[in-house]
DNA sequence: TTATAAAGTATTGTCGACAATACTGGAAAG
DNA sequence: CTTTCCAGTATTGTCGACAATACTTTATAA
């Protein structure tokens, strides 16, 4: 009988493992937002063959972090405003029916520790005021436990999975940390107590708004950016 | 200069011919739902290597329509009804928005052909009373548009591309041509003046509950079958 | 000088072969 | 007889090389 860890899986093929490299350097920034990638150097530069690294890249276009054309290569995509307006639209969506599932089918085991995770976030902001990726994290965190819970595959897939890189991609790259910490915070709250309460019309509304706002502190900062 | 069609791709990569041919091989169930997918054997079957099958595969895998795991190979997904009502569930959320979003953003031009579209529709089904092909086409040619009409790439990439070859397989494996036709093209031609009408709100709420119906239709089949 | 065309270069798409992993059957131990 | 372990087989993952396509540069003509 074997043991092993209970939602992981171990990712053993070699394009996984340089799949986390280029989303991450992607996301970061590293390999600047636009410009071409050339499946020759980035093979060379993680000691793979082209095969796995090409699987790697069809990966990296499902999450949208990258645009390939046919017979003519893969760049990273682009960050603009109308995309980041298009990318929320559909969080706003997606996450609001996350919410009023979880409110029906998360375990009330796990809504205790999604409390307790909250608490600690809570603990960690006072310490470390305003340190962004903290934050970042935190906030992705609460978010991913909450999608998880509504227990959909698809839901789960399309947020977690394909959506959620392009999402930190925004963040780490138009410097999204700001005074909104504090607010949003608060705003997890009410809609965890909402899901606890099995009050998902509730929890739904609280989430769109909670994106929605998300959504204007990001467009400010935009326009800020733009004078 | 080259003249090419408006707005289908050439596709002319032989990864892109396979897996439309597969895609149809899957939705209509001449490859077995649940049966595992060898690699060599469709290799030799479409005359072509191992490795654009794979690209097809990983596309495969984009649209639901395989699992894979890790060293072990992809075998066509399962069709369920838990998978059903979470599949609806989602396209519920995203078609209303997408009927927002066109009320908003479709042109005055494209309202007008969608709407001799459905009379075309009316008369086709007037003539062809519950050929299911029929039905099912425009069903989803209906949907295509609007869903294109909300000029939003991320949603028309998840509804067109990621989530409607699933539907259609649900659709063709169980059967679903049914009774429900002449109202459909009632639901359809209500939201479609809701939208012509700008109003969004209407024209989300009617999408839903336009789906939701069709959801509840497809149950009442499935607990028929199960009898 | 600008625009067009052609040759050359580089990159992507595809192939066949090898290595690593997972599945299958049978033998040995309990 | 059941269970566990092991060897054999088949399948997937990876590699390097070749073919097909796209991009670049140079030369030619208007």
């Amino acid at each position: 009988m074997e043991v092993l860890s209970p939602i992981a899986k171990p990712a053993v093929t070699s394009a996984d493992r340089v799949l986390v490299q280029i989303q991450r350097a992607v996301v970061e920034g590293e390999i600047a937002a636009g410009s071409k990638i050339s499946e020759p150097e980035l093979a060379r530069k993680f000691n793979i063959s082209r095969a796995p690294l090409r699987e790697a890249l069809a990966r990296l276009e499902r999450c949208h972090l990258i645009e390939r054309t046919p017979n003519a290569g893969a760049r990273v995509v682009q960050l603009s405003y109308q995309g980041l307006i298009h990318l929320y639209q559909i969080r706003e969506e997606l996450e609001g029916l996350a919410c009023r599932l979880a409110a029906e089918y998360m375990a009330t085991e796990e809504i205790e520790q999604l409390q307790s995770l909250l608490d600690q976030h809570l603990s960690h902001q006072r310490v470390r005021e305003g340190e962004s990726y903290y934050q970042e994290a935190g906030d992705l965190d609460f978010h991913y436990r909450v999608i998880l819970g509504s227990k959909n595959p698809y839901l789960i897939n399309m947020l977690c999975d394909e959506l959620y890189y392009l999402v930190r991609m925004y963040r780490v790259q138009m410097g999204m940390n700001g005074p909104r910490v504090s607010r949003a915070f608060d705003e997890h709250k009410a809609i965890l107590t909402a899901i606890g309460n099995r009050d998902g019309e509730l929890a739904d509304l609280l989430m769109r708004r909670h994106i929605s706002a998300s959504r204007k502190n990001i467009e400010i900062k935009l326009a800020q950016q733009e004078k």
